[in-house]
RNA sequence: GGCGAGGUAGCUCAGCUGGUUAGAGCGCAUGAUUCAUAAUCAUGAGGUCGGCGGUUCAAUCCCGCCUCUCGCUACCA
């Protein structure tokens, strides 16, 4: 792309450590906020109001890594000139993929372009990272989202090398289907940026579909590898051995397809009992142990077909069908759906039909209940190795079946009358209340080390004199009326009772605490604060409150029993 | 603040270009059954389709406003 003239070159100003040699990121850079005037906020924003921030807003900028005060300098980088692909994609996902691309991710392309698109940098300026391959560019990197998808391409070509396959053909093969799995955050990236750069070398095929599912979340919390609200992939297979395919099945089955979703071990566990257990492992060895009962466990032979038979076996021809249409949809849940109705066939065939009760009197019809039960279960093993893929192997084993393939599928004579079945095993197994009770303590548990751990005391402020804290006037008080001010978020309007007098403060308290709740709280305040006008309410004094590491507050309130009007020192 | 997606039975979700009693799975209730890991099969009870207003003979589905959730993005003080 470069050697073709893709990148357009910029130069502009950026903040420059001379100490470290090195452009510093905006979070490297602390200073006044040029609002609040809090000394430490950061380049990129302010921790005390919120605001968002460019590292040459902050008055007296200081650099994180030196100390030293930065200078501006000029400094060079590459664009990815994205307003010269506008039309491209236009035509290509707006008007070419309107009706098959997934609503949220149409949406947000679409809304990306009719903003339209700006030239965007693909390099950074820091000391780590996939270094600029150019001649003069010490300290200058390749932006992630430059990288990453180059990344992907990498990781195939070493694949490749290492099983002797063509990378080319994952990539550049016009016959080749690419596909973007993503989660809804990626959009832009995979949308607009990674296609952009596939256009512009020119030797490269599009994704055909970026089917982009929204967030799963854990337990109604958002997932968090660095918060460790997550389940862990290595722990998971160590305490649920072999149920690998209990978490294919769950996690499909919940799949935040259209909307975000919710993982819970309560789901988990009442989706392996009532539906792979109950419905699933239940009919197959329904079926085996039938078989193992009455003949031996050998495949018994169709001795002839009844209307309802006939209508079964054409049924069991309808799911490879069924089944592969909602996947090339990206209607995952809908498949594995549809390939649980399968087991569900199976089950009713045989109650309907009852072999345990015509044993007695027409063997020859029990071998064709049996026959069709079990050629469901070898059609299970085919059409349900997309999702459960262990299971599927486990049961082709059951069943003494070589290797299938899909097109095997979707008919009554996979196996052969005659074969001799391997003992029945049970292909998942009752998860108890216990098991999950665990799981569930084991995430309250990182919760509470979470709010430990992470909290990290701010280092202790300037020291001062103590005339300096003598000047601070602080009373118990008392609330006695309470209100929201109306169109903030934060603020209530405080009456209270200082002993002194009756006076109104304006507190920015309102999500943590509801009016009503609140009066007649003894707290702490600030009586010698200067009034200052905050929406237009005059408020005098300040109330101390305390704030926890989540951000939650409390109010220091003053011991039982102190009056109003006592001092606090 | 702007944009995008979503808000349908207790839970998870379907509902095509608007049209008789809004569907499925799980859960729940009742009945049947016992080959099966108290599993299965049948039947049933659950919804003013986020709220308000509009278009229409007719709206879950179209339009407007509001509200809540998630994502992208911006900016003022």
């Amino acid at each position: 792309m470069f050697d073709q003239g893709d990148f357009i070159e910029k130069t502009s100003e950026q903040y420059f450590d001379e100490e470290n040699n090195q452009f510093l990121a905006d979070r490297y850079i602390t200073g006044t906020c040029p609002h609040c005037s809090n000394e430490r906020a950061y380049g990129d924003q302010c921790e005390n109001c919120g605001t968002t921030l460019n590292a040459t807003d902050l008055i007296n900028p200081k650099s994180a890594r030196s100390g030293n005060v930065p200078v501006l300098k000029e400094t060079k980088h590459w664009f990815l000139p994205l307003d010269k692909y506008e039309n491209w994609l236009k035509e290509w996902i707006i008007e070419g993929h309107k009706d098959d691309w997934k609503p949220n991710v149409y949406g947000q392309v679409k809304s990306w372009i009719d903003h339209g698109l700006q030239p965007r940098a693909v390099t950074r300026d820091l000391d780590w990272g996939v270094k600029v391959p150019l001649p003069d560019t010490d300290g200058k990197v390749l932006y992630v989202w430059f990288d990453a998808p180059i990344g992907y391409i990498s990781a195939t070509r070493e694949w490749a090398e290492q099983t002797g396959a063509n990378w080319e053909t994952w990539w550049k093969d016009p016959e080749t289907r690419l596909l973007h799995f993503i989660g809804k955050d990626n959009i832009v990236f995979h949308c607009i940026i990674f296609p952009a750069m596939l256009k512009a070398e020119g030797s490269y095929i599009l994704p055909e579909n970026v089917p982009a599912f929204e967030f799963l979340n854990l337990e109604n919390d958002k997932i968090s590898t660095s918060r460790n609200w997550a389940i862990w992939l290595h722990e998971y297979l160590e305490e649920f051995p072999g149920k690998q395919d209990v978490l294919r099945y769950v996690l499909t089955s919940n799949a935040p397809e259209t909307k975000d979703n919710d993982f819970t071990w309560k789901d988990f566990q009442s989706k392996n009992n009532n539906e792979l257990l109950a419905i699933f492992g239940n009919f197959v060895n329904r079926a085996l142990v039938l078989t193992q009962k009455y003949f031996e466990g050998k495949v018994p032979e169709i001795t002839g077909l009844t209307e309802e038979d006939k209508k079964v076996i054409d049924e069991i021809g309808q799911f490879p069908a069924k089944i592969s249409h909602s996947l090339d949809l990206f209607r995952f849940r809908e498949a594995l759906a549809e390939m649980m109705n399968l087991a569900r066939l199976g089950n009713k065939y045989l109650t309907d039909n009852e072999p345990w009760k015509i044993i007695k009197t027409d063997v020859e019809r029990v071998k064709t209940v049996l026959n069709i039960s079990l050629q469901i279960c070898a059609n299970l093993s085919i059409v349900a190795e997309p999702f459960l893929p262990f299971t599927a192997q486990r049961l082709a084993d059951l069943l003494n079946l070589e290797t299938l393939k899909w097109k095997d599928a979707g008919n009554a004579e996979i196996l052969k009358p005659g074969v001799l079945l391997r003992n029945p095993e049970y292909l998942f197994e009752k998860i108890e209340d216990e098991t999950i009770a665990a799981q569930v303590q084991k995430l309250l548990d990182t919760k509470i080390s979470n709010a430990a751990s992470t909290f990290k005391a701010k280092p202790s402020r300037e020291n001062i004199e103590f005339d300096d804290f003598a000047k601070l006037d602080i009373r118990v008080g008392t609330i006695i009326e309470a209100e929201k001010v109306a169109k903030t978020k934060k603020l209530l309007k405080l009456k209270i009772d200082t002993g002194i007098d009756k006076r109104t403060v304006v507190s920015g308290i309102a999500e943590y605490f509801e009016p009503e709740a609140i009066i007649g709280k003894k707290v702490s305040i600030l009586v010698n604060l200067a009034p200052k006008q905050l929406k237009g309410i005059e408020s005098q004094g300040m109330i101390l409150m305390a704030e926890n590491s989540d951000g939650t507050l409390g109010f220091m309130s003053p011991p039982e029993g102190f009056v109003n009007g006592s001092e606090i020192r």
